[in-house]
RNA sequence: GCCCAGGUGGCGGAACUGGUAGACGCGCUAGCUUCAGGUGCUAGUGACCGCAUGGUCGUGGAGGUUCGAGUCCUCUCCUGGGCACCA
């Protein structure tokens, strides 16, 4: 190739992309002679557009899939699409059209926008989840789950928005209120399907341990998500009540509480509520109220706790004169426990919030050590492992932690017959039907005679169909004049499909596993799955830290069960890596009613706005989103500077944990140096001058960094690699070195920066005379000798405070440091020739001198 | 409301296991240079006091432990993520 004499990313990188297909350098291939490395990054939903999200992330996972094929691993790099969800019926609601259409129209537009950045991504396993190759698959999985007895049927309820008749996501409750109709939601029970992830909660929480390198943060998360709570479980005995209800179960998990105990409560939809709200018009608009509001845990959370006294009582276990009134209250979730508590006011602020209300009793049952208390407006709720004065113990010593109290208190009501102490789990089963069209059919099948029978394998897959409309509400499926008439595959009579779908987490639950063998005629392949899995290393937002990573966990042992994965594939990812966002400065000015208008960045300048002038105000760091206009739109980025500047700025500034702003200035300044990369490379090329003594010294330069870069990218601290190799920048353009030492420093150069911005590596490495391709060239190692310093500078505290430094031989003995120390001048002055009171010194770091 | 993070110069951030706070970059200032069209190079740049040697203060806030705290402990404020039908 003829030399351009400027950095011209608009030619070289398309130029280079092509010489990676031509080479085939990211095709994964299975070599049994080298070691797999299975790099992942959580794969994209097809909006249409790509984001700086996703160069963030396909960035990060790019350099570590780059780094490990140069450090000779036989690397697997897939890329695939989400494809199932709700944006794609919303379009077609809003615009007309169809799912499916818009579905692989925006997959091919997010391709395109994809290929310029020069991932090394193998594209010959691509696929979407909505192909039926794919999801047939997961119907037959679906199959065989149902035959491992890990899929049932039970009532759940959903968001039912009555003007629309459909069922709405959470997302689309807005106030209680459905987004399109702005009708109040109810809450309405249907007959759905289950995964029974609960059978799993004890081995998802205990295995979490052995996953090292995830990010603790998302360990803890799950930890708390599955919500393991040991606790006491017993019966009331009620008073008052109908029949059939002369019990009242309740779980509670702080049982040495329960002389403290002045309500209980019960849940909305608790069996004795509905019972109730049949015979009791005041139930029924109570219980109804409590419908109306959404069924997400932040919704029942922050409402106002409000409740309503049935009027029936219970007999205090343990004081049967003691009667506590039972009320029906909106805070009480019928999915945890028995859906019934008792309230201990004085020591929950939810229950004292309550009884305030209410005019219901406090009693105290514990104070604090040393004393007296006094609740208020504000429970009393130490840590359980406080040691506090129990006023009115269950069981156990006057004083005790909380701990202690809760075994204590188990232990005697098991002896006394009341109750027995349980484990609960916060975790629920995992419900997967949706009443939606664009997502996975269920496949099985309604007949009278034979119940609820499932399909046969060899007629999967169960295919959507096409002709459909989203003109009116509902399911399209329901709808739908033919689609769901078939045979019964148990007698052959007129039955019925199910029309549920798939929740789109289940798609997403396994594609991983269908990566390492994407065409196969069977979900997985074992020898491929046996060869590629586990993942190595998954990388994704921490918006997934829970729902989506937990479910795979579990997919992953129920694949196992059913013989589709291996046993070691039963924790999918290995390590895991979360990033932040990318954010952008939002502008705006306000309306006539302070509302704030926002402004794209190009209209405005120096902090006014252009046409007009009007002064604008900013946020910082927002999530980048179109409706505060800070969208920055990598292909317009590309356009300009080309993806390596896109992929260099990405990576510079913000450790890749946390959130990234996206700044012009940043844009600019990170194409500036990847010019004066490529100008060096140029002067190091022409370069006729000798060797000379500075030779040696970038030589150790270059092997820092050596050692700095690939310490940066193997602990995902990419932006200290990146302010590694501006230093061996600086280093290099300083340096008096002769032009074949220049050329070997600038070929390091391009090695190192090479799985940041691959194709600019390119130009440098055919510049300086490297052989072949930079993307096919071994990984460079650190030569240990280059790399120690022979002096060294140590700081002389005085007091604690840094006062003055010495130079010192880097394995000076530390008496001699000792003494070069107190010679020096600063501490001299500060002794005024008394001796040091004490003398600290930790070795190659510090001195300290108290006087 | 509950759970999980994060707060360091004008800005993004660095600081290994408690050991020189501010690496590296942006911005800014000054100077030099220029096939000024995304210039390039050199030097300086936490705040305050001082002519200077130097000193005082400084990692959201308040306390504490330590020879020494951005880092550990207690309390507190603010910002972000998740909360099971958004993906």
């Amino acid at each position: 190739m003829t030399q351009p004499r400027r950095y011209d990313p608009a030619t070289s990188e398309p130029h280079w992309q092509r010489a990676w297909q031509e080479a085939g350098v990211f095709t994964a291939r299975r070599d049994p002679d080298r070691e797999k490395y299975y790099v992942l990054e959580m794969f994209p939903y097809p909006s249409g557009r790509i984001h700086m999200g996703h160069v963030r992330n396909y960035t990060m996972g790019d350099v570590v899939a780059r780094t490990k094929m140069a450090q000779g691993y036989a690397v697997l790099h897939p890329m695939g699409w989400d494809a199932f969800g709700m944006p794609a019926e919303n379009a077609a609601m809003d615009e007309g059209g169809h799912p499916k259409d818009w579905t692989y129209r925006n997959i091919a537009d997010m391709r395109d926008q994809m290929t310029p950045l020069g991932l090394s991504i193998d594209w010959s396993r691509e696929f979407a989840t909505c192909d039926p190759e794919y999801y047939g698959q997961q119907q037959a999985m679906f199959l065989d789950f149902l035959e491992a007895g890990l899929v049932y049927r039970r009532n759940a309820t959903v968001n039912w928005d009555p003007v629309d008749m459909t069922v709405l996501a959470n997302e689309q409750v807005e106030d209680g209120k459905g987004w399109r109709s702005g009708a109040p939601v109810e809450r309405r029970e249907l007959t759905q399907w289950f995964f029974r992830i609960s059978d799993y909660s004890e081995e998802l929480l205990e295995a979490l341990d052995g996953l090292e390198n995830w990010p603790e943060k998302v360990r803890t998360m799950q930890r708390n998500w599955i919500g393991r709570s040991r606790g006491l479980q017993f019966a009331f005995a009620t008073a008052g009540a109908p029949e059939g209800f002369e019990a009242l179960e309740v779980f509670s998990t702080r049982p040495d509480t329960l002389l403290g105990a002045t309500f209980a409560a019960i849940s909305a939809d608790h069996p004795l509520a509905k019972h109730l709200e049949r015979h009791d018009a005041e139930v029924a608009d109570f219980v109804a109220e409590c419908r109306r509001m959404g069924t997400s845990e932040e919704a029942l959370e922050t409402a106002e706790k409000t409740g309503l006294d049935t009027g029936i009582k219970v007999r205090h276990p343990f004081d049967a004169a003691l009667e506590l009134p039972v009320y029906i209250a909106n805070f009480i979730l019928l999915d945890y426990g028995t859906g019934a508590i008792f309230g201990v006011p004085a020591h929950d602020q939810r229950d004292l919030d309550f009884a305030r209300k209410y005019e219901l009793d406090v009693i105290e049952v514990f104070e604090p050590k040393d004393a007296p208390l006094g609740v208020h407006d504000t429970a009393y709720v130490p840590p359980k492992t406080e040691p506090v004065r129990y006023v009115r113990p269950l069981a156990g010593g006057e004083i005790q932690t909380g701990e202690a109290a809760i075994e204590a208190a188990i232990a005697t009501c098991e002896r006394n017959g009341v109750g027995q102490g349980v484990t609960q789990y916060r975790l629920r089963d995992w419900g997967i039907s949706r009443q939606r069209y664009w997502g996975c059919p269920i496949p099985v099948v309604h007949c009278e005679t034979c119940g609820v029978v499932p399909e046969r394998k060899e007629n999967l897959p169960i295919r959507l169909p096409e002709d459909v409309s989203f003109d009116q509400p509902g399911n399209p499926l329901d709808r739908h004049p033919g689609w769901a008439r078939c045979a019964c595959p148990q007698c052959g009579a007129e039955a019925r499909r199910e029309t549920d779908t798939m929740d789109t987490f289940v798609d997403s639950s396994w594609y991983f596993a269908r990566f390492t063998a994407p065409r196969a005629d069977t979900p997985t392949d074992p020898d491929a799955a046996e060869y590629w899995m586990n993942v190595d290393q998954y990388i994704g937002g921490i918006e997934h830290a829970i729902l989506h990573l937990l479910y795979s966990r579990f997919f992953a042992r129920a694949m196992h069960r059913t013989g589709h994965l291996p046993a070691k594939a039963i924790e999918p990812f290995d390590a895991l890596f979360t990033q932040g966002m990318v954010t952008h400065e939002v502008t705006f000015t306000r309306d006539e009613r302070g509302r704030p208008v926002y402004h794209l960045p190009e209209e405005v300048a120096g902090g006014k706005l252009k046409a007009t002038g009007e002064t604008v105000e900013t946020i910082a760091q927002a999530k980048m989103s179109k409706s505060k206009k800070n969208v920055v739109d990598p292909v317009t980025i590309i356009g300009q500077y080309g993806a390596d500047t896109a992929r260099w700025f990405i990576l510079s500034d913000s450790p890749p944990e946390r959130d990234v702003e996206w700044t012009a200035a940043g844009a600019e300044a990170a194409h500036k140096h990847l010019a004066r990369v490529w100008r060096l490379a140029a002067e190091a090329a022409d370069s006729a001058d000798p060797a000379s003594d500075a030779d040696t010294a970038l030589e150790k330069a270059a092997h820092r960094a050596i050692h700095d870069v690939t310490r940066g990218i193997e602990g995902f601290a990419f932006n200290k690699s990146v302010a590694a190799l501006y230093g061996l920048t600086n280093t290099v353009a300083k340096s008096e070195a002769g032009g074949d030492a220049k050329c070997a420093a600038m070929r390091a150069m391009a090695q190192l920066m090479a799985p940041m911005v691959p194709h600019l590596a390119e130009d440098v490495w055919a510049l300086c005379g490297g052989d072949g391709l930079v993307a096919e060239a071994r990984w460079p190692v650190a030569d240990p000798a280059l790399l120690v310093e022979d002096e060294i500078t140590l700081p002389v505290q005085i007091n604690g405070k840094r006062r003055s430094e010495i130079r010192v031989a880097r394995d000076l003995p530390q008496p001699e440091i000792e003494k070069a120390a107190l010679a020096d001048e600063a501490v001299q002055r500060a002794l005024g020739g008394a001796a040091p009171r004490k003398l600290i010194v930790v070795p190659g770091r510090i001195v300290n001198v108290v006087v």
